[in-house]
DNA sequence: ACGTCTTCATACCGTTTGAGTATGGAAAAG
DNA sequence: CTTTTCCATACTCAAACGGTATGAAGACGT
């Protein structure tokens, strides 16, 4: 069976009659007649009852139409899913973050990838930076959010933005140093780290800078992730230094200052599988780079 | 495009290589290569990725083969669906009736269709015998059936059976006299006659059948149908003539009493439109043949 | 690191199949 | 009875299909 039978077979019943249909698909009358018949013997069914006035439909071919013209705007679909898809305006976008990422940045940069591709479904999944590559080699994720990646051959590593640290003390806490001092506080009170997996990693990272500030403060515990360790920090514990969009969200116990120093910074990066061509894979990087570009000016601007 | 390219890609997304699915397509490879080439240039979209270890489809192609499958099952099932069509297996019936038929016959006959042709939906309307006609000559219906057709060019006119009259008289009635005497009520008891309309019908004809049996009964009304006579029956207006099958039925206020005299049948007939080798007029003709069967088997054995 | 193997792509050829023109046949319309 | 209007058939030419032979590129093993 051919595609051409179904498309002239659809016209002649909608003509009524293989002249009519002949002229509508711009070719001649008998290779109507050549083609209708092959597709009635390859059915083994009589479609058309041809008489002196035209041809009229059997009701086997009632039937077939329905089915022939059914398939033929299912291909037509197909074709302009499949292109949508290939634009990446369809499918399953696989995003997987780890920390901090998912408190304020991926919940603005997946907002503005929905608004650009409003088909396309977004999957996200909290997974360890190690968990992350083996997702990305296995094409599980397209793009996965975190800090601190190792380097690894065919994977891309980029940074998304760099933002300044804070440190979280219990509510209660009232004796603060001025912006540029507050250094000074690691002197005398210990200091609450996140997160204990992955190194390297954030407390890591922290450390070595209070380091290069010559600040040595003494770790009262590493726990798990951000929650924990504000958690610690409310009951008085200690001090935790958080990155600057933690403190974009109000947690019950504790008050955040800024540690207003340029070296102090610590970066948010992605990743993704280098040499992956995919749609959604594109897409969701033109939008991270507009991320960038709109915090970047944001930056400047402030 | 071609049904063959979507055959050939499918087959290739499910083998994951080029060669598998010329093998398992009994052709040689380069025509795969060759047509799924040439679907990826007509659609614009890359639906396979080739490596040197197969073909793996992109998100694209996922999305039309997902179309193309559908597609292809839509076609076979409807290549079946009017394989059956063709046989009077599915599609709907158009059946209408005039008059008694509907109470007892048409019952039967159409439960008896139903379980030979279990998918095929049957529409029953009530026309009058023109009406029929009419319809059976545009090809809205597919028989017809009622008493006392008139001749017709194009339509073709058959007897189902023939059936005693029994007379109906009010419950109250009892001084009935025994069969083969039935007749001497009509001197003393005026009748009510049905129905009114499509001359020549079955009121002419107990009209002519009683005149026959020397008999010249007082006419007490003219209803349209079997169910308005049977009332005023009831409430003493006189007897109801009726055909042997509308006794089956309990009407209330009435009791039925047979005229069992061999020139006293009335005939119940189908007609149909000549030359009309639709698949369920067949079908529904071979259902009437077996009724006519089981009918006569039954008198016989009576 | 090099050769081998696997897999897809390309070139060319014979055959098939498609559409076009010309014409025939049958039934309705005048 | 002729004309018109359909669909079917015969024949021709060009396009497309599939086959064989061969090339190019990456994976794999020695």
């Amino acid at each position: 069976m051919e595609l051409r039978q179904l498309k002239y077979f659809v016209v002649v019943a909608e003509e009524g009659n293989f002249g009519a249909a002949a002229r509508r698909l711009n070719i001649s009358q008998p290779p109507i007649t050549r083609q209708i018949k092959k597709l009635e013997d390859e059915l083994g069914v009589v479609l058309l009852k041809r008489t002196p006035k035209g041809a009229q439909m059997t009701a086997a071919g009632q039937v077939f139409l329905e089915g022939a013209r059914q398939a033929l705007t299912q291909i037509k679909t197909s074709v302009e899913r499949s292109r949508a898809a290939q634009r990446g305006e369809i499918g399953t976008l696989e995003v997987a973050y780890f920390g901090s990422p998912i408190y304020a940045v991926l919940p603005d940069l997946l907002q503005a990838f929905r608004r650009a591709m409003p088909e396309v479904r977004v999957s996200l999944q909290r997974l360890s930076k190690s968990e992350q590559i083996a997702a990305l080699k296995v094409g599980q994720i397209h793009m996965g959010f975190g800090r601190y990646y190792p380097a690894e051959p065919g994977i891309v590593v980029e940074q998304l933005l760099s933002e300044g640290l804070s440190v979280a003390l219990p509510e209660s806490y009232t004796d603060v140093p001025p912006v540029g001092q507050r250094l000074e506080l690691f002197k005398a009170m210990p200091v609450v780290l996140f997160p204990r997996s992955g190194r390297p990693n954030f407390a890591d990272e922290v450390l070595s800078i209070l380091k290069r500030e010559g600040v040595d403060p003494q770790v009262a515990d590493v726990t798990e992730d951000v929650r924990s360790a504000l958690t610690l920090t409310a009951i008085g514990e200690g001090a935790t230094i958080v990155p600057g969009t933690v403190t974009k969200f109000a947690w019950s116990g504790v008050r955040f200052y800024p540690l207003e120093q340029l070296s102090m910074e610590c970066p948010v990066s992605f990743i993704y599988r280098k040499g992956d061509t995919s749609p959604l894979l594109r897409a969701i990087y033109s939008t991270v780079r507009a991320y960038q570009q709109a915090h970047n000016t944001r930056a400047q601007s402030m």
